[in-house]
DNA sequence: GGGCGTCTTTGAACCTGTTCAAAAAAAGGC
DNA sequence: GCCTTTTTTTGAACAGGTTCAAAGACGCCC
């Protein structure tokens, strides 16, 4: 039967991403998931190509939580900043066990050729998931802009998530307090940026600046984050 | 004599960053260094105490070159916009040949202990040393803020050339052009967001933005970039 | 039950980064 | 010149990721 492959298959991967948590990425020899789950190492190329590949397993897992985790608590109504924290918090608590070997993830996942590029082809649907995440908050939240603002809003919440979790990444105080500071400050200002679009000012700023992002994304696909 | 061990040094240095550009990073191997450089393999360990140090070592060279490239091409009475493009061109010049290996060397400097993190505290000095060289192009250049937000620029400024150079990282277009596009339309669009500080609504969100920062590096020090 | 094709599993092996104790060479003192 | 100390160099070895050909187990048709 194919559950019996199956059921191997996730029996590795548990115990992967178990070792992964307990162990860090390093000390999680590819011999000691093997053994551990009762295989030989060899075996567990039958199943994965790779430590890679098991990484990028974890990552797939993560982004699936972090959605469960933060698509319920949305609230209809909230202002955009309050929904845009409550995502991002949740992002956190997603990935906080994982802190330990972040930089290692975030290795995997900035090489371009890589399979979980998040700006690369292969990441496309895990992207529009998220970016989807993020266009359920811009659509429950009060106050949000319309216009072609309006219309990018998810892609660039996305962008501000990327960027909340790169500095999670190097953010080394004690349980990363120091990003939760960040998102209970950023996203406030977020907010008041997106405001000033209302503005003479603002208007003409922010239209520039979409007009770069769409210069940087034109032609080809695939560009790196942060305007 | 001390010369003699020194060249040697030089020799692997050289061999090492040569097969880095041609080969790649994961192309390289110990071995082949130590053979194309006339030692035996564990003769380069006397030298380095690893491949990684080998990454570090071409790390601290292209910031150097960075800056005898472009502190020289700085114009005095220039607008910030022009200067700051300049100094990032230069950056994507440098850095130019060892695009194919970004990622690895971007993951070797993200690792939190590694002693390449441009936050952390081993690079002080060459942080102080590129936050150096945009506080020249802040002194250099007409039409810059004063104040909390003048004195926090070089800062802004260094910390918008680590975005830039994870945008180039990511960057697949051919040469990297799209980062091209991203430096002179980002120049631009910084001076604006820096002019609009005189302007009310634009004084109290910078102010905001910079106590978020405040908040973020108080305590403990290094922090990642992207208020 | 016997044969056959496919799916799983394995042990041995390869190549990598790296370590280490011991050899070789160089430097210095007398 | 010879002995001692330090600096350089080396070959062998270990652990880890990964590959591969061959063995084993399984399901299915007759």
């Amino acid at each position: 039967m194919a559950q019996k492959s199956e059921q191997t298959r996730q029996v590795v991967l548990d115990t992967a991403l178990r070792l992964f948590r307990q162990e860090g990425y390093a000390a999680t020899t590819m011999r000691r998931i093997a053994t551990e789950a009762g295989l030989s190492p060899s075996n567990a190329y039958y199943y994965f190509s790779g430590k890679d590949e098991l990484v990028q397993e974890l990552y797939r897992q993560l982004q699936v939580e972090h959605r469960q985790a933060a698509a319920p608590g949305i609230e209809p109504g909230a202002r955009l900043e309050v929904n845009l924290a409550h995502v991002l918090h949740r992002g956190l608590d997603t990935n906080a066990p994982y802190h330990a070997f972040g930089s290692t993830l975030l290795a995997s996942a900035l090489a371009p050729g890589s399979p979980v590029n998040p700006f690369g082809p292969d990441q496309a649907e895990a992207r529009e998931a998220a970016t989807g995440l993020m266009a359920e908050v811009v659509r429950a939240s009060s106050g949000v802009p319309g216009g072609a603002l309006g219309e990018r809003l998810p892609h660039l919440l996305w962008l501000a998530y990327m960027g909340v979790t790169l500095f999670w990444v190097l953010d080394t105080s004690e349980e990363q307090r120091r990003t939760r500071v960040l998102v209970d400050g950023a996203a406030p200002l977020i907010s008041r940026v997106l405001r000033l679009s209302r503005l003479p000012v603002g208007r003409g700023l922010i239209e520039d600046a979409l007009g770069l992002m769409d210069r940087l994304t034109a032609g080809a696909e695939q560009a790196g984050g942060r305007a």
